[in-house]
DNA sequence: TTGCTCCTCACGTCACGTGAGGTGGC
DNA sequence: TTGCTCCTCACGTCACGTGAGGTGGC
């Protein structure tokens, strides 16, 4: 017979832990003494407690090393849990090492440039939205030769949209495609309508973007380079890589104050 | 300004994280409506949702989070975060490899015989320990041979140790080291004098076992085989290598029924 | 009026660590 | 008597998720 600290110190763990394991039924005492409430425990629990200690290093908690330990699982769904449990530890470590490449990425900007960015990427998933749209032709990707067209865009679609008798207001895309002459430049404005109706303007479903890099410009788009190359640089420097033109969203654009202008830059990106 | 709706929906967040971020002081709404508590957001704050997304994707808390953000940590400093970030993330995922190889050695072990082993290993430290101790010499490390050699030895040890005057009860602790004609047998007591003292038997600190794979045998010894096979098997499916013989500790063992006997084999190992 | 959004508590999560406050045997 | 071990609460951990119960504007 061995009192709880003697217990703790065969099998090498903590007297509170026994407390704990006594308290959700997992580990009785043999018996408890009855005047005093101490614990007292046989050296063959020790086996019980080595396979609690096995099972919970693999990563089960302790409600499952209870169901496999007091055999209300079969060989079969044993099985099952350990698949399932490699496969959550295989996500979980792919998970950080892309961490460990982000916090690598960091270390780097810091040795190169003394200091972190300000201004932050952040990896998320956008979702599909449906949107009000028209396009044009701008004959490259700079802010000079895609202002002049998607400004009368946005403007004619949003005559357009009211003359429709559906409300406007942020968030205002535009979004590029390549084309052989050069980039169809879209606008676009959110709407809530079902598709079918005839407008003067198209109705699109933009589809979700899985992973898209993302950064919050602010100000006006014509001071969009610096912002855009912080982009690409982070994508490079984590190692993605960029498969199209990032969407450009409004989400703040009052008409008298482009300054206060708010937009967030959304690239897609892989690994 | 945004509702915190409307700012969640921007940023890709829970409302309840905004409202979390808001009680710890990570992220204040602009301002907050006097009349019903109404919070609400500006565009501009999705710059700093997005930092503290970012850092928090790195692994870091929210509390360093803040500090970061607040700049309370100079450029050093953060790259010292980073590099501890960085050192835990590689323990981290180093960790999960592990665990990784025990499920797939589990799940190899349940593919092989259909189920899993009743008796369960755990790799541990052992402290180091001082004890008393006699030596001898047998011909081969099977229980045959080590058996007429060792129990004469605890015998003589037990008697000895008592006569000095010394408390004598478990663990007991057989090792063994290879020599050029066999086996030299250590029979162990565990004792706590100080060194120096003069006695019939040596006083030794046995030293710690970094890491040793243990597994509890009960019953007589002469049995032991089994249960050696399954740790050597174990070590073996689980890509551990062994780097000595195991002590063998007799946690108890009544002098009446060696059928009660509980002993834990500790065989050092190496990854 | 019904929905929708907002609000403030406050519990639950998971496996214990860590006191606080007290008891019993050597 | 002093130490040591044992006991039972009960809070704290970390970043929210999830109701409960209620309010305000369209």
């Amino acid at each position: 017979m061995f009192t709880i600290g003697d217990f703790a110190r065969h099998g090498r763990v903590s007297v509170r832990m026994l407390r704990h394991y006594d308290a959700i039924g997992l580990l009785r005492p043999d018996r408890v003494d009855g005047a005093n409430g101490y614990r007292l425990y046989q050296a063959g629990q020790l086996a019980r407690l080595n396979r609690i200690i096995a099972l919970k290093d693999l990563g089960f908690t302790l409600q499952q090393v209870r169901s496999i330990l007091d055999e209300q699982v079969s060989a079969e769904q044993l099985r099952g849990m350990l698949k399932l449990r490699q496969s959550d530890l295989r996500e979980q470590i792919a998970a950080d090492e892309a961490r460990l490449a982000h916090v690598e990425a960091r270390l780097r900007m810091i040795e190169n440039e003394g200091h972190m960015p300000d201004e932050d990427i952040v990896v998320k998933r956008i979702p599909p939205i449906r949107v009000a749209m028209l396009s044009g032709l701008a004959a490259s990707y700079e802010p000079e030769a895609i202002g002049p067209v998607i400004q009368p865009l946005f403007h004619e679609l949003g005559t357009r949209v009211i003359g429709a008798g559906l409300s406007v207001g942020p968030p205002f895309i535009a979004y590029y495609e390549d084309a052989p002459d050069g980039v169809v430049v879209h606008a676009a404005i959110q709407v809530s309508v079902e598709p079918g109706t005839d407008y003067d303007f198209e109705i699109v479903d933009l589809p979700e973007i899985p992973h898209a890099a993302t950064i919050v410009h602010r100000g006006s788009m014509e001071h969009v380079v610096p912002t855009s190359q912080t982009l690409a640089r982070w994508i490079d420097a984590n190692g993605y890589s960029s498969t199209g033109y990032a969407r450009e969203v409004q989400i703040e654009c009052p008409g008298d104050n482009v300054d206060l202008w708010v937009t967030e830059l959304q690239e897609p990106v892989t690994k």
